[in-house]
DNA sequence: CGGCATCCGGGAAGATACTG
DNA sequence: CAGTATCTTCCCGGATGCCG
């Protein structure tokens, strides 16, 4: 196993694509880039993946020092996979890619997404200079699972976990909230799918934050 | 063609794996990245790849907008292919990818590389706060290219073509520069793989301007 | 030779069913 | 729930050949 199919370069790019080049791998990585998670939460927030190649890609990504495997202590008892210290330093990459791609033409912001993806996507497109010297904690929450966020000028720390007193907090879908944040949706115009807590102004200045790039032209004319 | 085969998933690092997400198609865009190239060029600094893959990529990259094919005018009358503006943006995801994996335990810097690759290394590598107020020319050569760079606080512009009158410049193998910038091989020692003309000082000073991160602990003790 | 189509073998990915 | 087994499909990679 880690068979690591080379490209023969010693160019860094070349490598990194042996380590984590394969389909899936890095979208694997993504979900595990804000905590713990189980085989079959994976499952469910990779759409389209099936088993044997989640379970293929976990035991690489394990294999090359980039997620662990670990049980939980009693009572809970369940394995959980991880991402090690170097596997979180991916998310430079993950970030590049994603910035990258938002200049897309045939981008479909309407697909699913994951929780994770949707906080992920903030600590990449937090226009910092918008920030000023706003400081606030927001708070998530897409179904079973609860996220706290740290907003301020200098990022956007996201953890697992009840937030305690949030300043605003989101509930709902990440799809609904993407919707909200990059699609101009109006949290009102969503229905249940999304319900927010908090200073209606804050709310508002909030989703100014992450402003998307241009589009690229879409086609020179021939 | 163009075919795209969807991860369903809204997450911007998703589709920019739908574009470029390939095996070598990242690779045969790095290899644009410094202008445009033939096709019989791209498979000699591609090692591996076949002409037929390479075929595909093209076409993929130019179907996708990132790359465009491109008669020269007479009396060369040779057809390159080229990046787009677009394209050009993702030197930031092999900067981010090759930044993340010089910190891997298993990367071979001894290696083939290509020309382009060293190149944009020097740009992914370039410590700003140790240039100071340097602000020189240097030009490299390889075989039949020429390559001239523009190194100052701003950053490292790299363009193709002789350079003028360069304070420093490099002529051999991109092997041997690599080895004596990241491996710390001395240039005497490279007999005339590698040859640097400039002021000896400068040289040395230069060779410090790329430092590698540091490796990832290999394994922690079980 | 440069560029591209075609054929084929091997292997990875995808779908489904099955097991502890 | 967490995988494993099996089967099919598709992509990758090598070889050959065509055509400018």
């Amino acid at each position: 196993m880690a068979d690591l199919r080379s490209y023969d370069d010693a160019c860094g790019a070349a490598h990194a694509l042996e380590l984590i080049g394969e389909r899936w791998a890095l979208l694997v990585l993504r979900e595990l880039m804000l905590g713990p998670r189980r085989f079959g939460e994976l499952r469910a927030d990779l759409p389209g993946i099936s088993a044997n190649v989640l379970t293929q890609r976990l035991a690489e990504l394990e294999a090359r020092g980039l997620a662990a495997r670990r049980q939980l202590p009693p009572p809970a008892s369940v394995q959980v996979y991880e991402a090690t210290p170097w596997g979180l330093e991916a998310e430079a990459i993950t970030q590049a890619l994603g910035r990258w791609a938002a200049r897309s033409p045939r981008h479909d912001p309407t697909a699913p997404i994951s929780p994770v993806s949707v906080l992920l996507s903030f600590r990449a497109m937090l226009a910092r200079e918008r920030v000023g010297d706003l400081d606030i904690g927001v708070g998530f929450r897409f179904g079973d699972y609860a996220y706290r966020g740290r907003l301020n000028g200098d990022g956007f720390v996201i953890e697992r976990g009840e937030a305690a007193a949030p300043d605003l907090s989101f509930a709902g879908d990440a799809r609904a909230l993407a919707g909200a944040v990059y699609g101009g949706v109006p949290i009102e115009a969503q229905g249940d799918a999304l319900t927010v807590a908090g200073d209606p102004a804050l709310v508002a200045r909030f989703l100014t934050l992450f402003p998307l790039p241009p589009k690229v032209a879409t086609r020179p004319p021939c």
